[in-house]
DNA sequence: ATCGCAGATGCAACTTTTTGCAGGTGCGGT
DNA sequence: ACCGCACCTGCAAAAAGTTGCATCTGCGAT
């Protein structure tokens, strides 16, 4: 069970080397795991909490987060971009017949990090996968 | 070796299902494989040989065409999507420390597409993955 | 060949995201 | 505790992408 606070926040962005602002703390504190929220989502809710910080502040810090794997991005098509905050990988299947979402774990995606290790020496991220194709219900 | 041509784009539209368009035709026909394009390319390309095509067309149409799988979208954080018609399926290492791409065959991709579908009956497209990470000159 | 209409397109307004630049601020070094 | 400056932020404008609606058009049915 992992506690998360203001210094913990400080304390990990401190680790990789990136300044802490009220901004970033803000941010970073309006997500948390398990929930999607659009960019403007997140500016709402930091707008709330700290007055007067602005859009592209909100999707500056986003994209540095995603950058360091804090943070996942993904685009469903609908209009807007979802951030999450990563806690464990996890991954989801998308049917494009119904919509449907359905979580894929990351157990299943391991092997295809691990073959392109061997195959490219390439690190490969794959934090949060979004695959798009039809269900078995669709797919009839 | 495959020849393409209007009509050959014609009939796959309409082996679909799909009305044949004057403008379908050039969008389709302004792609290839192996070339990125941006929405705007596409639009630009399609203006010269067919005056008066609008932008939302355009943006409409690459919609379809990725949910027919006969192209792929890909976001590289640049600005604008990349386009590119599907021919076979490929991915990309897409290195975030030095920028540099490098293809990846479908091959080691392959098994993750069966073991989603053994595990979840679930039937994924991934036509085209942009995997990011570092590659071995970066990770040290 | 013609008709009818579901599906496409053009248009315009709107939302979402990116970017250049000037001024502000965290934090390592003194 | 204070300085300096590289890194951040706010601002404003532009670029990229989406949507509602009225009109138009491919194409199956007549």
């Amino acid at each position: 069970m992992e506690q998360i606070g203001p210094e913990h926040l400080a304390r990990r962005l401190r680790d990789i080397g990136q300044r802490v602002t009220p901004q970033r703390l803000a941010i970073l504190g309006a997500l948390r795991p398990g929930e999607h929220l659009s960019a403007d989502e997140v500016f709402a809710a930091v707008e709330s909490s700290l007055p007067g910080v602005n859009r592209s502040t909100v999707y500056r810090t986003l994209e540095m987060l995603r950058d360091l794997s804090l943070v996942s991005e993904t685009d469903l098509g609908g209009g807007a971009r979802q951030y999450e905050r990563i806690e464990g990988r996890h991954h989801h299947l998308i049917c494009q017949g119904c919509g449907r979402q359905q979580e894929l774990e990351d157990a299943l995606v391991a092997p295809l990090r691990s073959t392109i290790f061997e195959r490219y020496g390439f690190a490969a991220g794959i934090e949060h996968l979004a695959i798009f194709g039809l269900c078995g219900e669709c797919a009839r």
